[in-house]
DNA sequence: TTCACATATTGATATTTATGGATATGTGTA
DNA sequence: TACACATATCCATAAATATCAATATGTGAA
C-alpha cells in the first residue's frame, strides 16, 4: 500500500519492452531466450526488464534446469487491476451497498 | 492503439505526484491552485503534471475564469482500465462465449 | 489603463532509466 | 574436469524525467 509503491509498481508497466514482454505472456509461461528473441533486444536488456516485472510481482520466475521460465501471476494481476481502479475510477457517495464492481 | 501509445498512457500515472493529484480529483473537479495546496508542489511543477495527466486524456481541464478546472474524464478512465487490462489478463482459450468480463 | 492573481512556459539542473558490451554465475553434458 | 549454453550482474553512456526559479500569458477588477 502506498501511493509511492504504487507508482513503482505502475512504473513497471510503463515501458514499451514490458509491455510487450506482458503479451508474449498471455498464453503461458516462456523462457528469457525465447523472450529475447521475440523482442529483439539484448539479452542484459532483457534481464534488467524481467527483473523490473518481477519486483512488481506481476511476473513470476520458475527455474527448470539451466532456463527460466517467466509467467504472469494472475493474483497480483488482479491485484494491480484493483489497484489502477482506486486511482481512476470516482468515488461514488454510498459505495459498497451496490454489489460487486469487479468480476 | 500500439504499445507505445500504452506505454505512454501508463507513464502518466507512473508517478507519485500525478496518482495523488487523481486521489485527490475522485471526488469532483478542483482548480491548480487546490491541487497545488494539497500536493506541496511548486505552481510549474503541478502545470508539468497536469499537461502530462491532461494529455494521457485521463484528466480533462475547463477554463473557468483565471481557474482552470481539472476533473477525471470517466469515459478515458475506463479505457485506460480495459487497456492495463489487455496486458494483464490470461488470454482464455475460448474467450467471448463467457459473459461481460467487465463492469 | 493598471494591478493582482492564476496558470503556462522557459531554462537549468539533478535524478532516473534504458541500453548493450564485458564479465560472472549457474547448469547440464561429455 | 572441460565445454557450451542460459541468465544475471557490472559498467559506462545516452536519453528521459522531475523539479523549481524566472518569466510570460491570460483574466477579472479597479
Amino acid at each position: 500500500m502506498g501511493v509511492r509503491e504504487d507508482a513503482r509498481r505502475i512504473k513497471a508497466l510503463s515501458d514499451e519492452s514490458r509491455l510487450a514482454v506482458m503479451l508474449a505472456l498471455r498464453h503461458g509461461e516462456k523462457c528469457a531466450c525465447t523472450l529475447m528473441t521475440e523482442l529483439g533486444i539484448s539479452q542484459p536488456t532483457l534481464s534488467h526488464h524481467m527483473r523490473i516485472l518481477c519486483d512488481s510481482g506481476l511476473v513470476s520466475a520458475r527455474k527448470d534446469g539451466k532456463w527460466v521460465l517467466y509467467s504472469i501471476s494472475a493474483l497480483e494481476a488482479a491485484s494491480f487491476r484493483s489497484m489502477i481502479a482506486s486511482y481512476t475510477k470516482a468515488e461514488t457517495e454510498a459505495a459498497g451497498a451496490g454489489g460487486k464492481e469487479n468480476s
